[in-house]
DNA sequence: CGCGAACTTGAGGCGTGTCAACCCCTGTGG
DNA sequence: CCACAGGGGTTGACACGCCTCAAGTTCGCG
């Protein structure tokens, strides 16, 4: 019986050996310049002659990162960022004494590894919270691009820019709202986020578990689950475990109005 | 009776006429290779022509804001970052609802407006805590510099790295930890911001509120005004209103060993 | 000297943490 | 196929840390 393999219409041993071969890390051609994700990673109106140095330079391999794996972790050697391709991560910030704090949550398009420019060390956990797939971008091609290529300057420091007023955005959450106002604040956050990506902005299915919800928030896991509970009941949105389903967005903003 | 002129020696009249004539915004160069700061602005090992390129084209200005003014304000054009050269700033995000967040205190050498570089606005408010003084750096000549003088471009991105590594721990505090182990954890970092910058770390005066430093670690004003108290019961420190001694900064870091 | 802003301290209430019981779903192995 | 284990989620009762409200003090400044 026929099975399914990568290349249809191909003899199946031939074309794996093909694969096999052409697979090799150093012919794995990245193509930056027709990914679905370019318009994220890339700024608008770059010159032919400046896609193709990104195209040859850019990206040196995809890595993949299983449910649970971490892509790095603190105190590894900062040596390349990572963009994700497809998949989901956290990123947590833990002290020696057994303290976790998760700073972010991070999906397709979103670019991970500016913290560690600074110290040349990462100061944070980055954890898949699915099967995942990242462009490793070695940070002194990005460098040495950036300076050839100023569109592409300009993109790295807005992208950098915006990592800092999210983070401005969760001192906000953390430092001066009520449990529902940070729940209602963050699902908001996560609707808006997948808009952007093309997906539901209405029908989220949640990566996270309620603790790491929890501990982004500043909360516990037993409070997310209570103030979840306590939005269904208000009419704002549906929950079954992870499978969120937002009734009432302008409800929900309408939260934060106080 | 003689009064104080700010230039000593001179016949008063004439020597404000002079300065007025000499402070125009074109004629007043800053200096950078020369200043006091510029280990904090600038990275080490550069070249005479750097050094040239750097001091003719990346402060325009320095510009005066006393005690209690604005430097920028939410919304307000991105057009330039200012380094403090003098004095003591706090940064405040604010929402159309009247919510405020305190989102970072900044001292001499620090830079201010990364925030903006996204958006093209300032996303928080600026407001000087002591009469200060501050470099304008417009933010073109700032990327056109970076691109010609490398070591500088590095410089810029760990300094915004920096910033992101100091929003993860205010999330640290903000997230995870009671009131004592906030204020004990601000002390100790204010502590070593000072020692760096060569001010004594043990003797603090501090420049803000007991409602700011509130807002900026998640707390009421009476929550902090009790939990300095109680901290100079325990014989970790001395306050007396704004001025604090540090007397066991080992104490207090083991606070935070839990 | 007197006013207002900033700070301190106390009493009581509220929001969230803690602890515990229970349910649901999934994967595993007999 | 079912029994079982284990992780994740929900819900309740109670505790506790911080907030709220209020009164009083200190300090800086006109």
């Amino acid at each position: 019986m026929p099975s399914l393999h990568g290349v249809v219409g191909l003899p199946p041993g031939k074309a794996r050996l093909r694969l096999l071969v052409r697979g090799e890390p150093a012919a794995r051609k990245v193509q930056c310049s027709t990914c679905h994700l370019r318009r994220s990673c890339l700024p608008a109106g770059l010159s032919e002659r400046e896609l193709e140095r990104i195209d040859s330079r850019m990206v040196t391999s995809l890595r993949k990162v299983h449910q649970g794996e971490t892509l790095f972790r603190a105190g590894d050697r900062f040596e390349a960022m990572f963009q994700i391709w497809t998949g989901f991560f956290k990123t947590v910030l833990a002290t020696s004494q057994g303290r976790e704090q998760v700073t972010g949550f991070q999906m397709a398009g979103d670019l991970m590894g500016f913290e560690a420019i600074d110290a040349g060390l990462h100061s944070v956990d980055a954890i898949a919270l699915e099967d995942s797939q990242v462009c490793v971008i070695p940070y002194s091609n990005l460098e040495a691009l950036g300076r050839e290529v100023p569109p592409l300057q300009r993109h790295l420091h807005r992208i950098m820019s915006r990592e800092i007023v999210g983070d401005h955005d969760a001192m906000l959450r953390l430092g001066s709202m009520y449990a529902e106002e940070r729940v209602a604040a963050f699902l908001l956050s996560l609707s808006d986020r997948l808009r952007e990506r093309g997906f539901s902005p209405s029908s989220i299915l949640l990566r996270m578990t309620r603790e790491e919800i929890g501990s982004y928030l500043g909360l516990k896991l037993e409070t997310v689950s209570r103030t979840f509970s306590k939005l269904q009941a208000g009419g704002l949105l549906f929950v079954c475990q992870r499978q969120i389903k937002i009734t009432d967005p302008t409800g929900l903003a309408h939260l934060l109005e106080t």
